[in-house]
DNA sequence: AAGCCAACGTTGGCGGAGCCAACATACCAT
DNA sequence: ATGGTATGTTGGCTCCGCCAACGTTGGCTT
């Protein structure tokens, strides 16, 4: 029928999506849901290429900026839960990318380092997130992006602050 | 120490949240997926209310729109897989707020019709939902909210086309 | 008419993210 | 000394988004 570079067209092929409801469409939470799939798609894959999930990146990341830290206030900083704290640091540790030392202060605690391996590897996991970043935002222009950027940080910090 | 009305301070009193690292705050793939777990937060807490979850309204809210459709196109219009369709319209069918009927024209299908009691329940979901709209969006002005819609749509619209 | 491929509904399963409850241990103020 | 509370840990849960497989049915191709 048609030359090798047309798309072939079968009658058996269905539009793969079809038109979302106007409902849905013009609900700000379900734009922000939806988004935020396609958001963790990318950033799932690009951490998939250093088998970490985003769990790692923000607790590597986290460790980086506030330097060695208990789980609890890594937790706190994070927002992730202190038992998912756990599994996560285990993970890392398994790896060396981390490491727990007793706290001569308090017994109870675990204060976290990380390691020089693990500084090396939030760079690599830094960078195949800002390149998702880029994809993520590539239909914005920078004024766009910076405007986007502000609108998500208002309502993040409006609905964080616990004096809302 | 003070008077009754002032804020207590114990030592053993912590701060629930921590300030986020900046890495995090900078990141829009991080501002989108948190404000998102905050607008599902609010969703999933209005629809609650009334026994639902997020997979029962966008069912509902999309038989109301397109009218009969069958399993299939239902997922393709509302983003749901196949199989989380049939879970979720079960779920519908015991609550007669849907009904399964044999497509006469191809056995394949079924034809899904929302009922006069799906209907209006889906007027009770949609009321809490804008409910919860409006709490999510209470820091932004309309204009603010206008650009936050648009943004979002861009990006949507973007990563859904396939052809990027 | 036969054969083949595709679509349909359904079952069962998986993983990530965000939670919560309970517990033993350790700390600290009273 | 006692009671309240923070810490790390285990185990469990829900929701959302996926994928694989299977039996059935439809329809195009030859």
């Amino acid at each position: 029928m048609g030359a090798a570079n047309e798309i072939a067209y079968s009658p058996h092929m269905e539009q793969p999506s079809a038109p979302t409801p106007n409902r849905l469409r013009t609900t700000p939470s379900w734009l922000l849901t939806q988004t935020a799939a396609h958001a963790t798609r990318l950033v799932t894959t690009a951490l998939a290429t250093r088998h970490a999930r985003g769990y790692h990146y923000r607790l590597l990341a986290t460790l980086a900026e506030t330097g060695p830290a208990s789980q609890a206030d890594l937790g706190r900083h994070s927002g992730i839960d202190r038992s998912d704290i756990v599994a996560t640091l285990n993970d890392l540790a398994d790896r060396h990318l981390v490491r727990r030392q007793a706290d001569p202060t308090d017994r109870r605690r675990n204060i976290v380092h990380i390691t020089p391996a693990g500084q090396r590897e939030l760079t690599h996991l830094q960078h195949a997130l800002d390149t998702a970043q880029d994809t993520l935002l590539a239909p914005l222009n920078p004024t766009d992006r910076h405007e986007l950027v502000r609108l998500l940080d208002l309502l993040l910090t409006h609905h964080s602050e616990p004096e809302g």
